[in-house]
DNA sequence: TTGAAAGCGCTAACAC
DNA sequence: GTGTTAGCGCTTTCAA
């Protein structure tokens, strides 16, 4: 349905004021409008029910008070408390966001350049840490795009980049068994071998291997099983590392799973195998989502300051667009966000 | 960092034809331009590396081809398969979404009121099925504005519903126990008394209620828990039951829990009280998040079609949008899509 | 087949 | 203080 349009211009002829006069007062320029046609401006604003059209703003002011929100897996929930950090930063500024899922790199090419023809004042582009290519980035620097990333590798690219500690998360979720007297330790690690990598897995893993060797102790590699974050892969991970029993070997005593959601997958599995766990098994995860304070046994684990990434992406993208910082100050913001240990149900001491 | 943006004008002059020209190559309105200009125009805008601006577009074209999405309870990881079944319906079709949260009604007046000056080109609401007074919409009708609404109460106004048949996921629910030959069955109901009221707690719970009339079957009121949809409401409910057994009442044999969040609620406590599932009591929820096939044991549980809810929602904004209806056309759309069961291993047939 | 020019609704010089 | 006016980048009559 089309409508007439009520235009800055009713607004002034109703008030008996020029347009500028009404443009002065809307925009808060109003010291140097008197009272009585302030008055009046405001009045008419009310009367007709106007409403200054953004657009036309934008089309003169050069910018939007938009930022392009760019996701890969838009299926993955975490990233339900990172648009929450970053509305929180960002509503009270004044921004909106678009967004525009990507799930490939071709696609996010396609989504920036979208979203650049719509004008957006900025960028924020999130991923699970997915070390895709990222030329395409690096032009957009190269143009002077304000824009910062959440969990993505960037090599040593001079991108801000906000991400959580996986490695830490790992070394740290590797040491809670070791302090609890675990030297059995194996691991269902994330995607470490796809293309592209994933970073977080390989973190998580690292953080793993080293606890160990920080400690002296080495794990026989059938006790690294490699999976895929999901359920299912956490589920069938377990069944593969119990499959080790009829051959003869000798079983881990405890398990750092490399997210909550493989862990969750792990916990049925060893329960439907019969085993009862911390007793048979201790598990470790990173990954605090709402559910694993009641799985069965609840998981121990490293909470991600996920809804803190978006904040602090969206803050330090704020900076950009209020002209604090820019591509040409120093250097890039790099913040790595620590993970804060959850101790529940799922571990035990070692015991013999 | 201000960059200097390329204009159509820049091509014309570039191409060494007029805007107009351009204008119409770029539209594919070509069949009026002449093959060599066409060439040089492409080849201008190949050089120049032009980007149409959308804004500018948009002024004139007095369209956007971007849609609202204003959604309450932003951090409900339901609304991300939502958002993905908007999604795959608007991209298509080349809209945008542009993002705004809102808790309450007075922010989604505040949110509806920006998005307009931001001339999107009509909405989506979506929320967890909240009864909220809803003028602001009646008023949004009136105006004119196409926007359709997903899963909230609207009483029997003329606006287009998607929403889940959240009784008949209760009645189903509550039917499957039955049909196991329980006949003693409680329920850990969502919020039914909550201000504004949930329309999906309220309807799954008469579900409940409406089974067992229909098998003549009645169940005493301490055997209705009220709870909030949440992991920990959940399990706080069973506790209050299980309390049942010191005053000398009896316990139900099987429990309808209104959503799979607080059935994960249930499983723990139930578990925590020593209590075996689903030998001891059969349980049996409505969702089926990803996790509730992991949970021990796994949910039997009616999921929700909430993917499709949101492509249905795009589909019919997207009918709008293309004038193919209009708030003149006989009536609203209401859809209801149908819940399917999930027979997993929380529910036993009834013994004695 | 092409181009000139009139806006779309608004802001911001710049006059008065 | 207030008003006039020239654009912002684009589409679209309307003439040529």
């Amino acid at each position: 349905m089309r409508r007439k349009l009520i235009t800055i211009r009713d607004v002034a002829e109703h008030a008996g004021v020029s347009v500028s006069t009404v443009s002065h007062v809307l925009n808060g320029n109003d010291h140097h409008v008197g009272v009585v046609k302030r008055a009046r401006v405001l009045a008419a604003v009310d009367a007709l029910g106007y409403r200054p059209n953004a657009i036309a703003r934008s089309m003169v002011k050069r910018k939007t008070a938009t930022v392009g929100l760019v996701w890969t897996e838009i299926d993955n929930p975490i990233f339900i408390p990172v648009i929450a950090g970053i509305e929180e930063i960002l509503r009270p500024a004044s921004y909106h966001i678009v967004l525009a899922s990507a799930p490939d790199v071709e696609s996010e090419i396609q989504a920036i350049e979208t979203l650049r023809s719509q004008q957006v004042d900025g960028f924020i582009f999130m991923s699970l840490s997915i070390c895709y290519p990222f030329d395409h980035l690096i032009r957009l620097k190269n143009e002077g795009v304000p824009f910062v990333v959440i969990n993505r590798c960037l090599d040593d690219s001079d991108i801000p980049l906000v991400q959580w500690d996986d490695r830490g998360a790992g070394y740290q979720a590797t040491q809670h068994l070791l302090s609890l007297g675990h030297t059995r330790i194996g691991t269902i690690s994330g995607p470490i071998h796809d293309t592209p990598p994933r970073r977080s897995a390989i973190e998580r893993h690292r953080g793993w291997q080293e606890a160990l060797q920080e400690y002296g102790i080495s794990a026989p590699p059938e006790w690294t099983l490699v999976s895929d974050y999901t359920h299912e892969g956490g589920y069938k991970a377990v069944q593969q590392l119990l499959s080790l029993r009829a051959s003869g070997c000798e079983l881990p005593g405890a398990l750092f799973v490399a997210n909550d959601v493989m862990a969750a997958g792990t916990l049925k599995a060893l329960h439907d195998a019969g085993l009862q766990i911390p007793r048979d098994m201790s598990v470790v995860t990173v990954g605090d989502s709402p559910f694993a304070a009641y799985t069965i046994p609840a998981l121990t684990t490293l909470s991600l300051p996920v809804q803190e990434a978006g904040r602090e992406a969206a803050y330090i993208l704020l900076e950009w667009l209020n002209n604090l910082i820019s591509w040409k100050s120093s250097e890039a913001q790099k913040i790595t966000l620590r993970c804060s240990p959850q101790i529940r149900e799922s571990c035990s001491p070692y015991h013999t």
